[in-house]
This record gives structure tokens, sequence and C-alpha cells, in this order.
DNA sequence: CCAGTCCCCGCAACCGTTCCCGGAAAAAAG
DNA sequence: CTTTTTTCCGGGAACGGTTGCGGGGACTGG
């Protein structure tokens, strides 16, 4: 165990008392001379003095510390939510511990139990089930510290979040088909658990209504949000007698996954089939074809997030909001016009 | 301010001390009565107490926690990293503060001593610059918490590291690609400020030799790590007079951006142009064609890094080790025989 | 020369736990 | 019935800071 430098050995090497040390090294220049700080802090230098964040939380009873759970760890959305969030709050003295729910919520709830034992501030999370833990959640927010929900958020609650407009996003992209003369759109459809999931798939079905396009329950398929899942639905569809000439995915892994099913089989992208996609990142740019994408503004979201967690920590009866940030659509070359309509 | 129960309500509530509750509270069996520890658990329960964890900290002058520094958000590597160093440290009931450096040593500086402040049981950390701070590295460790290097090492420390075997993996890729045909190797090379970037160039070098190609320092290109920095340099190349075949890339981000270069100019993969890289992760599965490349063991390098701080977090003396673990190079579609050979 | 003011500093309580120590009561041994 | 051992509990000091309060000394004004 390593024996540290503490304000009490400061004290005693200068013959002074503790309390005056702490007040020098805060700086406090109305009850401390110039004279003892300039005293003190060489000292402290010295003797390679470093404040005990432990006992510093411990007594003013803050830990000084924002949790955040997130759903993943396959997609670096996450970890640049958190840079991004890290940041901000850089100058604000918080920390950040990161916890991974691995789209659990026996993981999330224990997640959440952690951060309580440890007082912290406030908490960004990012849902993993938008049922499951709603009776934690609300029973947690009655007594408990700010929450605010990121990206995959939670209806009902009596607190803030932020996330994009997932049914304006996704209609624009499915029309966007559509004006592109694409008529059979393939759906791969987002699971149940996550929120996002139904708002997408209304928007998909509204988009066809509009255009006066039959809707087909079997050009729906609902699939995990891997790349894997989308192979595999992508496999299906195409070994099955559905014909289609279009896909719409729930995420970005699932269209990659598709592609490359599709490339496989020397189907061409976008003359044979369209592909377009969610939850857009960076990848999208870097395969080829480009893939068309709707996507997040991840910085306006990390900031809108920090925004209102600081303002409830500030003020625990602070309003809450529910932020909606528009997204972004891309074309890119995955959805040009279809052969037969040129 | 949230007023939290604490063990002195509970005493008080029953009418017993404080003592006698954290032991209860531990189930202290030798110490305290099965009745005793039956009552208080069950008022705990019914008042909702949550142990303060800050106070438990500062008493036992441990903080339960691992201090990780990253330097990039942009790939999801060390995200799955810790994802996985997390689920091992779970079982210890040790916390996971995570820091992003950004390649910038100033940043990973103030990170360290955020930790120190901390009072982090210990660090792991994937330096962003392998000389930068190196004195500051050395200072530390010899009078502070235990530190593990992880993928980015750095060298002549008295401390444990893991990192993947870049040397060879690095030269069965570039022999690979010789052996494949392709004899004009690009090599992007990594920025000099990475430890790995060395080690990756000599085995090209000694691949060179070994199989007589005449080494050309025109056909070796320091880049960033990024995808831009590869599309870039990729351009550069190809808009120039320099001939080659096949480019061996030092990170995926760079061989993609460099694929999407030559997809865009139409030049042919494998057949006009191979493509290889190292730390490879999904997406070179991703895309299409597959990118032939080295992959690392993640998940067996988190595990060795936890092995390796825990070992140094129970005995500081623990004698260090520097893991070198081996590597799977996946061949794929980027990297057929060239056309002029077959 | 004295009262009032201001500037510095020390004392001690406090944050919530853990744990050592000592003592009382009960149980076991003689 | 005494002595020893065991069992169980309370008191109180620590962990390392922060902060309200009070007091001593210097300085100012009358």
């Amino acid at each position: 165990m390593i024996k540290y430098v503490t304000i009490k050995d400061i004290a005693n090497a200068l013959g002074i008392s503790k309390s005056t040390v702490s007040r020098a090294l805060s700086a406090d220049c109305r009850n401390v001379s110039e004279e003892t700080i300039r005293k003190v802090t060489e000292a402290a230098e010295r003797m390679g003095y470093m404040k005990n964040e432990m006992a510093v939380n411990l007594r003013n009873s803050r830990a000084k510390t924002i949790g955040i759970v997130v759903p993943e760890a396959v997609t670096s959305f996450y970890l640049q939510f958190t840079a991004t969030v890290q940041r901000i709050l850089q100058p604000y003295g918080y920390r950040i511990i990161l916890t991974l729910s691995d789209e659990d919520f026996m993981t999330e709830r224990s997640n959440f139990e952690m951060f309580e034992n440890y007082r912290v501030d406030g908490i960004l999370i990012s849902s993993c089930h938008h049922r499951a833990n709603l009776a934690f959640y609300d029973n947690y927010l009655r007594r408990c510290t700010p929450i605010v929900f990121f990206d995959r958020t939670v209806e009902n609650l009596a607190c803030s979040s932020v996330r994009s407009d997932d049914y304006s996003s996704a209609f624009f992209l499915v029309e966007h088909l559509v004006y592109e003369g694409y008529r059979r759109i393939l759906h791969l459809a987002g699971p149940d658990y996550i929120r996002n999931s139904a708002d997408r798939l209304r928007a998909y079905r509204d988009v066809l209504k509009k255009h006066g396009i039959p809707y087909r329950p079997e050009l729906v398929v609902t699939a995990g949000v891997d790349e894997r899942d989308g192979a595999e639905a992508m496999s299906r569809i195409l070994d099955s007698e559905i014909a289609c000439n279009a896909v719409f995915c729930f995420t970005e892994l699932q269209a990659l996954g598709a592609k490359r099913v599709l490339q496989e089989r020397r189907i061409r992208i976008p003359d044979d089939m369209a592909i377009a996609c969610m939850s857009g990142t960076k990848l999208s740019t870097l395969v080829y074809p480009a893939i068309t994408a709707v996507e997040q503004q991840l910085d306006k979201m990390a900031e809108e997030a920090v925004r209102l967690l600081l303002a409830k920590i500030e003020n625990p009866q602070a309003p809450s909001e529910n932020v909606v940030l528009p997204t972004n659509m891309i074309i890119r070359d995955s959805t040009g016009k279809p052969e037969e309509t040129r």
C-alpha cells in the first residue's frame, strides 16, 4: 500500500494547522495570506501532494461523477458519444464511469445499483429494453439521481431524454426509395425490445400508404441489430419466392451484412437491389458502393444530453425535456434508379 | 440534495450501535448473532439503505477502481477491449473509469493525474505516444499505482505489458503477398509516435530482403491511422509515377480508405491491386471484397492485461511480464493472385 | 491611548464506514 | 459454585479532507 502525502503532513512540515493548508490549497485569498499560500503550494509541490478525491467527495457528499450505461460495444457509436460527453464535462470537473449492459436488462439494473452505491451525480443511459425496467426506472427516479435517456429512450417517465427523429428520418428514407422507383421494398425491422423499431416500421407503412403501394407483411422481417442478423435475413429472403428490389435496414450493420450477401450472389447494387439504412456512421461511406443512410447528430446528442443532465443536477426541480433531434439523410450510390425504370 | 439512509440511521431505528450494524451487513457471523443479522438486513431493506462506497473507499484507502486510457474512439476496438475487461473484473467488484487521450499526450497526462487524485488501484493504458511521456510514466511508476500497457506499449519501463506480435504478423502478411506473386508492395506505414510502426516496417523490409526484392523508399509512405489518411496516401501514389500492385496497410481504416479510392478509380481488387492490413476487425469481413488482415486476440489481450494488473495490485513486488500474443492472419478475397502471374 | 475593524489562523465537528479493543453476559469447564 | 472461554455488542478512533466559529494580533480612526 502506497503512503500518500496528506494535508496533515504538509501542516506538520510547515508547523501550521491543516485547515490553513486546506484553505491555502483552494486559494481562499480572503482567509489566508499570500505568503502562506506561497509556502503551502511550494511544500505541496515539493512533497508530491495529491488531493484525495475520495475524501473530498465524502465530505461534500458529491461524487462529481456521471454514470453512462450503453447497450453494446460492437459499434463505435457509444464510444464516440462517451468521448464527446467527456470532452464537454472535462471543464466541470466531472468524471465518467462507463458500463455496458450487453443488451441485458438485469445487467443494466446491476449497473444502476453500482451507480447508486457510488452516489453518482447523474446517469446517462441508452436503454437496452424499453419496457423491462420501466418500474425500476420509475422507482429509481422518484428518490434518486437524475437520469437522462439518450438514443434508445423509454417513454412515460418523468425525466429528460434525447433521441433522433426516427419517424421522420425513416419516412424520408423510404420515400427516397419510392421516388427512385423502388416499389417492392423489404424492411429489415428492429427487434421489439427497442423502442425505435416501432416508429421506423410505422414510417415504412405510412410511406407505402401515401404512395398507394400495398403493404405486404412478408416484406417485413424482424431481425437482430447485428450484421449477422442482416445477412441471415437477406439470405432467407433471397432463397424464398419473395420478390423485392430494395431493402430498408434498421441498422447499418444489418445493411452491411445484407450487402455482403448480395455481392456474394452477384446481385448488383443498386441496379438489382438498393440498400438504405438508419443509424448510419462513417462505415457507410467506407464501403463500396457507399450506402445511403440516415445519420444521427452524435455530437449534438451528447451536448443536449449533458445539458439536460446538468440542469437536473443543479436543480432537481428543473422541468424535464424530451428533445428530438433532426437527422441527415445522405444519399449515396446504393440507391440509384433500378434498372427496370431507366 | 437527496438524504440517503446511513448505517447510523439503522442503528438508531433498532436501538443498537452502528458498529453492530456494520458487522451485520457484512455478515460477520463470528461477531454478531444470527438474530441481529436478520433484524438489520430486514431494516436495511425496508429503509432503502445503500452502502456509501465513497466512505468505504476512504476508510479502506482503496478505490476499487481501474482506470483505462485509450487513444481514440473512432474504432470500436478499445470499447470492446474495455467491455471485456469489465466483464472479467465484475466478479472482483472493481469499477472502471474510462478516459480518452485523443492521441494527445498532454490529455493523457491529465487523465493520469485524475486517476492519481482518485487513487485508482491500477491503470490500463494504450499509449498515444511511445516516447513523449516516458519520463512521466517512469516517475509515476516509482511511487504509484501499478500500470499495464496494452496494444500500444512503451519500452524500457519497469512494468507489465501486453501486445500483439507485430513483427511476425507483419512478416507473414507481407510474405503472403510475395507468395501470391506481388512484388511491388506499397507500405502505408504508421506514424512515428506509435511504437508498433517501427516493428511492422522492419518486417516489411526483412521480407523484401529475404525474397531478393529491392527496397524502394518511395514505396513506403508514412500516413495517419485514419481512413482519410489511407485514402489520401493512396490517391497521391496513384497520381504519381510510382508503380505498385499491392498495398500493405498499418491499420484497417487506412485499408478501407485506400480501397475506396481504388474502387472509385475502377482499379480491380485484387487483380490490379491487392490489399492487406494489420489490426483487422470485423470490418474487414463486412466489405466487398473482404480484406486479408491480421487480427488481434482482443479477448485474450484483455484477459492477460487484467491478470497482470491484478497480480501487481495484490503484490506490488510481483515480477513484470511483457506478454506478446500471437495473431491470426486471415486470408480473404483482397489478395488473390495478380493478373500478370496467372 | 483606547475602541473598533479587519486579516489570518487554529479548533473542532463532520461526511459514512470499518475495525480494534474492551467489557458484559452467557456458556462451558473445572 | 468458581473459573475460563466464548459469544456478542458498544465505544471510539481512524480515513483525509472542508468549513463555521471564535480569537489573537495588527491596524485604523477618534
